[in-house]
DNA sequence: CCGGCCATGTAACGCGTTACATGATTAG
DNA sequence: CTAATCATGTAACGCGTTACATGGCCGG
């Protein structure tokens, strides 16, 4: 349920098309609730047939026709109803661990380029993350309330990836003390 | 694929039945990677039908029979293949993050507590990881370096909670000073 | 007697991913 | 000329979750 939550927020906010949508989404919640723009429009048709969401075509020149949705009172109702219910944490589900805890089986050098390469990939997404909130503080004080919550979200991404670093620092460094 | 990954190196280490598999899986990669009965017994069936795995049945009085599954030649060069494979590092895919960015539209309480839920979630599942890191500590040190990279997959369970309990405290502490 | 453990499975459904498909405009 | 952007969709497949199903043994 939490995509159609997502969508609903997103609505919320502002109205747009699917593939509006989809680009917005990329840039914020979709850093921790991934969909594709197939997902997307899948919901899009749900929530419309549900009389969730309401949905205006518009023609363009020069560009394709699109279609506008937006949240109407029914949709806002059931947006309240589903933030009201309680969600339960997620949990960790990353390939590398599984192969980390096999790792008896391949050579020591193996695990260590994957964990670099993986340290490398977790540097780039703290430096979006990080790159993101900076563009937050340039929002002038009086609109910043409006993206207090949005913040606090990217502040879980910054100590996700600081977390992500410091386990594969640390294994690279226990690899390197060990008896060979 | 991970699955497969995590099937195959839990038989590496022992053979053993389904059931008993997912019962040593649930207390180590299951953390990591959460898997059902279901889904085990498809992928033992698809292994087997593939001749990576070997299977015994075994008659027990008292109790079901059962079929013990082992590791051959065949699945050990499969476990091989697939652990030289690049992993790429799993998404962050919360509930509670969903929610949390469309903050705006609950009551600050109703927000707090779900903070303050999650928080003693988290603090839970803490205790759990410290909890198998010192069963660890008691295995003696001869044996100590088979339980090496399983203990570092912990390392990263407890940094992954840490960093949800300061981002919970963080949050609370950011809303306690919002203007009302 | 009831609930939990041991042990294995089938079935239905929904979510997620990948591939396929179209077609105009614009920037390099 | 090529690639990207805008814009929307269908189809197939596989993974994951939940429910359903069975049945003996053991402890409280």
């Amino acid at each position: 349920m939490s995509l159609r939550l997502a969508v609903l927020a997103m609505l919320d906010v502002e109205p747009g098309s699917g593939y509006a949508l989809l680009r917005r989404f990329q840039n914020s919640v979709g850093f921790f609730w991934q969909t594709t723009h197939q997902q997307l429009y899948k919901e899009l048709h749900g929530l419309h047939a549900e009389g969730l969401v309401d949905c205006l075509e518009v023609e363009q020149d020069g560009k394709p026709d699109k279609k506008v949705y937006s949240l109407n009172a029914a949709g806002g109702a059931e947006l309240d109803r589903l933030l009201a219910e309680a969600a339960n944490p997620g949990k960790i589900r990353d390939p590398l661990l599984v192969k980390v805890f096999a790792g008896r089986r391949l050579p020591p050098d193996a695990v260590k380029a994957e964990l670099l390469r993986h340290r490398a990939l977790h540097e780039q997404t703290l430096a979006t993350y990080r790159g993101l909130m900076q563009s937050f503080e340039m929002v002038p004080a009086e609109r910043r309330e409006r993206y207090f919550y949005p913040l606090q979200t990217l502040r879980l991404g910054v100590l996700y990836e600081q977390a992500w670093l410091q386990w594969c620092s640390d294994v690279l460094a226990d690899i390197a003390k060990r008896p060979v």
